[in-house]
DNA sequence: ACTCTACCTGAATCAGGCA
DNA sequence: TTGCCTGATTCAGGTAGAG
């Protein structure tokens, strides 16, 4: 292959399900999987195999076009995106990039594959035309909430506290992954709804370059990616990331033991990746296993404290007494050695014989100073919910 | 004027203010107030005279069965970018008709007029994308989060749980009507943010046939309507609907003391909506009344304090910790120790080494009870020139 | 080991009037 | 059109350091 072959990070793939039975994909043996490509995201898409790829997630420059300095009303200023790769001549310009990236990316999916691209007013109106126009098939428009946005200074507008992103298939008849039980587990028993409320990506998860400062100007959440990716993709499957910036797709999918494969042009970025990707453990095979049949309800979701990383993927947890203990999953179910699965509150029960259980204070996390009731974790949560 | 009024329904434009006096909106004679005009909404709105509308508010059709009269698109719509992007078939159709009513719109609205247009996955990136092709600019792109939307009932996506609006002005220099401080009061004290969360059209709102159906398949709730004419138009204002359907925009409109016209094909949609608003009571001019910003206060300059007695020649003024003073003159300018003199603003930002300051908020008087911000002040006569 | 506070920051199309 | 001046304007959450 002609393309360069900057980082070659195999861990993933030693970790990652062969195939799930219920789900087998074909991955194809000359994909350099795991690895991040450095070049230009087209070029590099057309360097590889057609039909090969099962899900792609891009979130690609917006274009937002900023005026001059804006500064907040204690009068510091705001770092807002410069960067050179957000810039465009014009619209036509923009349009004409978008339909060039999005055209390489139908070539590489498998029929049934999806893609996911994400974007703010900005850009998505371009970006959903282009996909209409090139026969993709819009499977939802999905709504990411921000719990903590950056205000409007100048009292001007609306603040502006979400960002879209486009799921969509190559055709009306593709049947798309879809871990619609999943979704629902992770969601309290109730469908999942088209908007996500996710806080943005700062504290130690967001990735600062040596000086302190960014090492990104847009980093995504991991939690995004993890509703994502554990939605509409299996264990094994191939993800590509045609603008992968410092990885976030390349992190979670070798969390939730998927394949990627990202392309990135900044050898900045792709340094910032590689270290970050190196340090993710892989869940388990059976800490990655989601629910295929209907469950019913934990009042508030526990899936939530997992998403956001509060609780692990994999995690032991123990009942009070510390003798009964379960596995985190990553849709918030739990398994336990028997083989019984389900919610924190069914598991509970299943082991104590009981006819129900309240999981949120059977359950406990493990750490040096003892057992903590995962109530607590909840408390700090409902908090935020209660405001979102 | 050639189109056929159907509806004469004045009672708005009695109790609607004749005019705020400090947003005084010009209302053209010779437009149909608080009427619904039956026909096709691009004859009806190229009959009305150009630049008189305040606000449009449009729930265009999503899935059109357009006739075979229309013409290939012209290559406005998308401004041509490459040959390769002639594959539109059926999406032709929607989109000249996006640009033709869009473009009759456009006409309609006044300089700093505003447009809102609403729609689902399936039309909104058109109409986006039309927007942006014809210089519209985008404020906002708001979500509406459906408290109860409907299920998704086979499984295989997310719940499709919002709809989004797009607010745009006429260019990029438009300077919109926006009640941030309204907003911000309705938020519970914080700014209001792009995403609201409102529960569908049920109940006693929702219009019925006489059969006991819905009389309209997708009736807007008014409190979506109450949240957008509130915070992007003025009493007294024109309001235009081209998709006026069974008149919710009007009902709500009338309801808050702002004009309306009413566009609509249907002559079943204009007799529900006639009946309808003819119902609706005009909150009184005092109700309709909202939180204004400061920047529509009357300018008081720092000199008229001074002027008037309320703050004597050669008084220190200090900073909130106290720390930094400055020597009132008698022009109303400050001097400070080492040598500045300036403006109250201007002195605060050489004192603080800022690029700006805000010296109404900055600087104190001391009296027996500790510092006052010089801002109380003005705010007294302010009030002594409301009375006067 | 706590609590409390001060400070920092995030994909942002972020002012208006007058000379 | 440009330049200058007035003066209006922020929320959630994380981190660091003091007490």
């Amino acid at each position: 292959m002609s393309h360069l072959r900057v980082v070659a990070d195999n861990t993933a793939t030693a970790s990652a399900p062969k195939s799930d039975p219920e789900s087998a994909s074909v991955v194809d043996d000359s994909l350099p999987l795991n690895e991040i490509l450095q070049g230009d995201c087209v070029d590099l898409m057309n360097s590889l195999p057609e039909g090969s790829v099962d899900l792609i997630f891009a979130d690609p420059p917006y274009n937002l076009q900023l005026g001059g300095d804006l500064s907040r009303p204690d009068n510091s200023v705001v770092d807002g995106v410069t960067e050179s790769w957000d810039q465009y001549d014009s619209m036509d310009a923009y349009d004409l990039f978008t339909h060039d990236w999005l055209q390489a990316a139908r070539r590489l999916l498998k029929p049934d594959g999806a893609i996911w691209v994400m974007g703010s007013y900005h850009n998505i109106f371009r970006v959903g035309t282009v996909l209409q126009d090139q026969k993709f098939w819009i499977q939802n428009d999905i709504i990411w909430r921000k719990t903590n946005p950056m205000p409007n200074f100048r009292g001007t507008r609306f603040t502006n506290a979400h960002e879209t992103l486009i799921w969509a298939t190559k055709s009306e008849d593709a049947r798309p992954t879809f871990h619609y039980d999943a979704m629902k587990m992770m969601n309290d028993g109730v469908q999942m709804r088209s908007d996500w409320t996710l806080p943005i990506c700062t504290g130690h998860e967001r990735l600062k370059t040596e000086g302190g400062g960014k090492a990104h100007p847009t980093q995504k959440p991991e939690s995004l990616l993890h509703r994502v990716i554990l939605s509409t993709s299996n264990p094994g499957d191939v993800i590509l990331d045609p603008f992968f910036g410092t990885g976030t797709t390349g992190a979670v999918a070798k969390k939730l033991g998927r394949h990627f494969i990202g392309l990135e042009r900044e050898a900045d970025y792709i340094a910032h990746a590689r270290k970050r990707i190196a340090k993710v453990r892989p869940a388990g095979t059976e800490a990655i296993k989601i629910t295929r049949s209907k469950r019913s309800e934990p009042r508030v979701p526990f899936a939530t404290l997992v998403e956001r990383g509060l609780i692990d993927i994999g995690t032991k947890l123990f009942s009070a007494k510390g003798n009964l203990t379960a596995k985190v999953r990553a849709d918030g179910s739990l398994a336990c050695d028997d083989g019984f699965e389900g919610s924190i509150h069914k598991v509970g029960a299943h082991l104590t014989d009981a006819p129900s259980c309240n999981g949120w204070t059977f359950w406990h996390t493990m750490n040096k100073d003892g057992l903590t009731p995962i109530d607590a974790i909840r408390t700090q949560i409902r908090a935020e919910m209660a405001q979102a």
